[in-house]
DNA sequence: GGCGTAGCGTTGCATATGACAACAGAAGGA
DNA sequence: TCCTTCTGTTGTCATATGCAACGCTACGCC
């Protein structure tokens, strides 16, 4: 094994924080007092991001089966938040919030920001403004290809 | 509503690339092509990082219900990737990896560097060793009492 | 215009995850 | 010793998810 650099050091913490936002996220969504769980969130958000998009884009976005999608969106439809577009042309069915959609989504991201800000609390507006910056970059740098990948596995049966 | 700072903005920003991180970590968790599920992982990275915990110390940490924990224990140990140590003395059964639980670890942690590195590709040493401070800092931050709270939910029946 | 294919959504079944409640066993304290 | 409390397990249920199979419909081709 190659001998661990500083930047090896770093990597690594980062790896680790990632981690615990990730784990603190899940934990977060499953006991947190809403109605919407988080993949319930995460198609609102997506439908929110991407106005008029079809319950397999959906999936494709999480890479879930569209059968779940079909399920979830079944969910919230009955709950009044989210409908399908009544004057749909061509394939499939476009979809929007409705109004109890977008407040269920609103208050959902208050909640959350009032997490992330709190823990801002006693940060610079520069070093927000960086962090910022640097998770933004982080992100963009995913743009595809990037799936984890088993290394014995030469292939994927996925994507 | 209050007017939107810069800082806001920037604020804004953190929590939505956030969310990204977490729902592409979960969707990872979920299709990697590895033996352990995202829960599994986690129970994992506890007892690496808290030798000699017990059960419920898991439960508590993920705040997952004692029983979710005892039947993921049990398939791990199924698995043959975690154990009980045998010497215990007092309350609860201490835990440990055995040789194909660290392996199976390993093997789970350099993957999803893999996937980090790759993000920091054309990131300079410096700017890596900020990141990770930030995203430190940022969790460490998370010190407790910090759970998301229903704005209504004035009697929170956890904690 | 008619037909076949492919895309899209739904449903039946199976599994995994998680919660709550009830229970069983063991450790500690009075 | 006995009682309480902690810890873990099991029964039962709800939700989330996948796979496979099905049905419908838009599109393309003739």
């Amino acid at each position: 094994m190659a001998r661990r650099t500083p930047r090896d050091e770093h990597a690594a913490a980062i790896l680790r924080e990632l981690i615990v936002i990730t784990r603190r996220g899940v934990a977060d969504a499953r006991t947190a007092p809403l109605s919407l769980s988080m993949t319930d969130q995460s198609i609102l958000g997506y439908i929110v991001d991407h106005p008029e998009c079809r319950s397999v884009d959906i999936a494709e976005a999480f890479r879930l089966n569209r059968s779940t999608v079909s399920r979830q969106l079944a969910g919230l439809t009955r709950l009044g938040v989210v409908r399908e577009i009544t004057d749909a042309s061509g394939r499939g069915r476009p979809l929007e919030l409705t109004e109890t959609g977008w407040a269920a989504y609103r208050e959902a991201i208050d909640l959350l920001q009032t997490v992330v800000d709190r823990h801002l609390g006693d940060w610079r507006d520069d070093e927000v403004a960086r962090f910022a910056t640097d998770l933004t970059r982080f992100n963009d740098a995913a743009s595809d290809g990037d799936r984890p990948r088993h290394p014995e596995t030469n292939a994927p049966a996925d994507d």
